[in-house]
DNA sequence: GCCTTCATGTGAACTTTTTCACAAACGCTT
DNA sequence: AAGCGTTTGTGAAAAAGTTCACATGAAGGC
């Protein structure tokens, strides 16, 4: 379950732990300080047990017979997933769902900043509406080194993503949240995590019909 | 594999054959007419044999030394997901990112079609951007029954996710696209797609840094 | 008509993920 | 300080998902 030093936590877990962490918060905010894994798990729609399981790889915090101190798992948690500092990020395409996400106030309080959006065609009347500057993809390489930009929400038309992203990629930039309906062929130091809002309605679909 | 009749496609392999749909798609646009599982299976960003096992489940299409006729396959995928129909959709809560959802070109392309959009505080000025009314709460129980919606796209605040949740139930939606980012506690005839941008960063974070 | 080439379909092996079952630990009460 | 009820942590089992290996079928050349 190690490798050189630090734990290895399976994808599906790091995703549930920033469940856990959306939880914790709820809890704490209800002036909540000890909860259970059978209560937490039921919060964040999983099972007690998968919730120990997650829990355990990376070290035991739990008192047993009591439950969790949820000030402390909030701390270990975000230390793990490394969201205890400020995240800077970019957002390329600018267009209906672009101009939305980048209006999105989710983000900040989640530990993340929109630095600057870019398109093809900055300048138009939608950029006031927003705090963020609205610069052209001719200036993006040079923003994403000068603020050692990691990450990146790209959300251009299908047919212009691939080349963006290799331009990202160039850049410096090593992970996509890619909202263009197609799959990115990328390097495999590169991660890519895809949000494709119509397979998921169709993916709801499928099952309710059955 | 089979049950009562149908076949039982499992989650994973429903999410990916709205994939392969979508890249075939594509290359029908490119005059492409038959297509390997091997070439397919590159585009989806997924394992030949993975392909194969996924199709596997509802049937056997390819000709072998040859391929997969691409019109047909299509036909056959979008006709076991239940796409060839337009489906109606509603949409709840019309802040920053329910506007820009309602407004976003890429659902109506895919099959869907949102009807109307409802927000606590109907009439605010945005309302005339978009082509759909927004009403507003007091009306959704009857909208829904009359149109028979089954699926709603729900962007409220987390603090009013549960209780519209209720109601949308009530009123006899099963399906639920859910933004607001809270786990919500429904029916087990009742499904629940989560969307949580917030983590899907957060997961991208650690991935790249860890 | 036969042989070669190619790519599918699939049972078996493997890997990953989830769930179970239960011992160990903690606090509280007596 | 001993017993009791509760809840964690975890090895083992089960389930789910993925990959492999290869037999089978189809098309085209000789």
């Amino acid at each position: 379950m190690k490798k050189n030093g630090r734990p290895v936590i399976p994808r599906k877990t790091v995703y549930r732990l920033s469940i856990y962490l959306r939880c914790l918060a709820r809890l704490r905010e209800n002036g909540i300080g000890t909860v259970s894994s059978e209560a937490l798990a039921k919060a964040a729609g999983v099972k007690p047990t998968q919730l120990r399981k997650d829990l355990a790889c990376f070290g035991t915090f739990g008192k047993r017979g009591l439950g969790y101190d949820v000030n402390a798992l909030s701390v270990k948690i975000s230390d793990e997933l490394g969201t205890t500092s400020l995240q800077p990020v970019i957002l390329v395409g600018v267009g209906n769902l672009g101009l939305a996400l980048v209006s999105y106030r989710g983000f900040e309080k989640e530990g993340f900043e929109i630095l600057a959006a870019f398109d093809a065609k900055p300048g138009r009347k939608r950029d006031k509406k927003i705090k963020q500057p609205i610069l052209g993809m001719d200036v993006m390489p040079a923003f994403i080194r000068e603020h050692a930009v990691k990450m990146a929400i790209l959300s251009v038309p299908a047919a212009a993503a691939q080349a963006v992203a290799n331009r990202l990629i160039a850049s410096g930039v090593t992970g996509i949240l890619n909202f263009s309906p197609i799959i990115l062929a990328v390097p495999e130091d590169v991660m890519v995590n895809n949000v494709n809002l119509a397979i998921e309605l169709e993916n709801l679909s499928y099952f309710i019909h059955g």
